[in-house]
DNA sequence: CCGCCACATTGACGTTCATAAATACGTTTG
DNA sequence: CAAACGTATTTATGAACGTCAATGTGGCGG
């Protein structure tokens, strides 16, 4: 593959933008690459995926705003089966969004604010 | 189904809780739910769903260190095909997260930080 | 004008995920 | 102890998603 010398490329608004070889663009990115895979990336995805999804973040929505709710208030009021939404809330509990605690046969669920302080707190970094 | 009356329940730490009727939590919640419902969910669920897969969410994070990146500076950082790329892209795009300027033959891409502010002032409101 | 390049789109494939039915577990009550 | 209730788990199924190969599109250079 011939490699040519340096070139100026004309941009959208009309500054010239001066680049190296034949391809102008696709410079080596690992240095950055570096300091992305040492970021908390991992935790930061799986809070978003625990909330990606419509019936969970309503419930996380609902939860907010009730402070405290058992299972059977998530079945009632979200038209779904009783499986389904335990399957949710382990999920949610899972990545650490929701704690639950048992009084007698109820399981109370409330949201970890810290959690999602947390998320918001590093998603404030990368902005 | 027959119905009893009030009656106290034993909660994990010793507590007596009073509640009524023959189920006691299950509290109708629908006056909360219709202010779920008319809170801006579903824009909130697409920016999360968005930024929930590992992919997309590396390539926000890189994109928010470089400024401007174009199309094969991210084929060339993630091992992926070039299709694939343009797919997660366009998902990014079309959730308002990252905007596209076309320059001669490349695509440049920058991530649009008011969106990212949005979703996260929304969850802050929540918490 | 023809070939190359960057990027987008289409179609197919394998995997993941949400949901439901059936079942199991622990607690309360009679 | 047995029945009833709230919740968790297992299993199966259909839909959604990520990925790739092939192809299409538009701009740039020889």
């Amino acid at each position: 593959m011939a490699v040519s010398t340096d070139e100026s490329i004309r941009t959208r608004d009309g500054t010239i933008a001066r680049r190296q070889g034949a391809r102008p663009c696709c410079a080596d990115v690992p240095a950055a690459m570096e300091d992305v895979r040492r970021a908390p990336l991992d935790r930061q995805r799986a809070l978003l995926s625990a909330l990606a999804d419509p019936t969970r973040l309503e419930m996380v929505h609902l939860l907010c705003r009730a402070g405290e709710l058992c299972v059977c208030d998530f079945t009632a009021a979200f038209d779904l089966g009783q499986p389904t939404v335990s399957h949710h809330l382990r999920i949610l509990r899972e990545a650490g969004i929701v704690t639950c605690r048992k009084a007698g046969q109820w399981v109370y669920c409330a949201v970890d604010r810290a959690a999602l302080k947390w998320l918001v707190g590093s998603l404030l970094e990368i902005v």
